[in-house]
DNA sequence: TAGATATATAACCATATGGATATATTCCGG
DNA sequence: CCGGAATATATCCATATGGTTATATATCTA
């Protein structure tokens, strides 16, 4: 039950490889925006802008409404929390690894005090 | 000074993106590794292995030692918390804009109280 | 139901990526 | 200076990615 999480963290990882994506991304964190407006900052065709929608999509990081015609984006800031969290994780074993050497490292400073 | 920073930044996601390379930050979390040591748990080649640290390498998440004809990796964790400060400022201006709400929302609902 | 607006899909192209095998390079011991 | 071990580079291949234009769908409105 780790492995299968694999693909989706590639997935969300992927898709933060991109200016464009993460530039989406933190004009949702301010609110939700459909296609057109996500669209404007951005030098690039309309179905380009779509398949951007998409790849986030399928990284589980945002979702779609529907408001008429238009389909309106959303954060989905459980996956943003997810990747973070493998950061952190990450981190934690390093950390870890450093409090270990530091015991390694006070004890040979103190060799053996007390026998 | 912040669209310059962006490609460092794809380029850091893009290394994260891969299971291989996310294996490769995890083992040397725990201490810095060869080449050999690290390619051992996976049933791909050596070049294959070498490319993955270089992609590491220009994405600023490892470096390399020497130690006779080895070039032990470790891990470059500044790199790494600067990508975990991306993703922690994306979720703050999200966090921002629900406040914000929240204060809408709750001026909503006591409008203009006192004159 | 026809038009307009918003978005999605299809088809195509150039470049990037992850893998392989073969070969080059680097460093140490003798 | 030579041989072996560790790693890097070259070349090639298949698939993925990010963009384009053209076209299809969907939803509201007249």
């Amino acid at each position: 039950m780790d492995i299968n999480l694999a693909p989706q963290l590639d997935r969300r990882f992927a898709a933060l490889a991109d200016p464009v994506r993460r530039a989406i991304l933190t004009r949702l964190a301010q609110g939700e925006a459909t296609v057109g407006e996500l669209g404007k900052p951005f030098g690039i065709s309309q179905p380009a802008i779509s398949k951007h929608l998409k790849v986030l999509e399928m990284a589980g990081l945002i979702e779609a409404g529907q408001a008429g015609a238009a389909r309106p984006r959303r954060l989905k800031p459980e996956a943003l929390r997810e990747t973070e969290q493998w950061l952190a994780g990450l981190h934690a074993l390093w950390v870890d690894s450093f409090d270990r050497l530091d015991a390694v490292l006070a004890q040979l400073q103190q060799p053996d005090p007390q026998g």
